[in-house]
DNA sequence: CAAACAGATAAGTATCTGCTTATTTGTTTG
DNA sequence: CAAACAAATAAGCAGATACTTATCTGTTTG
């Protein structure tokens, strides 16, 4: 939930593009695995740190798990970025309104 | 240079600590470690991980090395958040724009 | 120029990470 | 209900990470 969850979870690559794919719609782990060279283990232990993040639900459906992005998610990182705006004064003041849209 | 490179520099909380300070303005080693319950050596290994991830610079000056934020260094994570706008149809093309501006 | 200083580098270590195989839990279906 | 299936958990391991102390490199200054 919080900002090193956030940071630590993205930065592995298998898990970003586990959280790419799941941006594209919702899968189940199974599906998930397609394409990476790695265990049905590896996978279900990445899904469980991007999910202890904050970044990723999931949708029990018999003995199928789905899971999908949280949608607000990566607000902490928006917010993080949005913080530095002391040093990007103009910019990062546009995105903060953005982000407030978002919100809605 | 690359988004693991970014994610993985601001994992730690000391490093994203020191990012910040330094996001506050130009600092030398020693400025930075104040406040840190931490050795000179390892300050020194966090600037020098910060400094690969190109999220900062330095200035030599003398026998000081001065650390500054590199004002570009976090374009690629900016990029990274853009490139999920499949997921937030709307929402993140405008992001797409404002980013766009923001390279002018 | 010797002593102090700023910082980087070396080497060692405890802990964390990402992976594996083996096993467990729970669900479905012939 | 037994076999197959989907996914999680357990246990172990090689490599990475963050730290330490010791040392080195380079700069300044009394």
């Amino acid at each position: 939930m919080n900002e090193t969850d956030i940071f630590r979870a993205l930065s592995d690559p298998t898990r970003r593009a586990v959280f790419e794919k799941l941006a594209a719609g919702e899968r189940n782990a199974t599906e998930l695995r397609e394409g990476f060279g790695v265990s049905q283990p590896a996978i279900s232990q990445h899904l469980a740190i991007l999910r202890g993040a904050g970044l990723i639900r999931e949708r029990r459906a018999g003995r199928h798990v789905h899971y999908s992005v949280e949608p607000d998610g990566l607000e902490p990182l928006f917010s993080w970025i949005e913080r530095h705006r002391a040093f990007w004064p103009a910019r990062v003041d546009r995105l903060k309104d953005l982000l407030r849209e978002m919100d809605q």
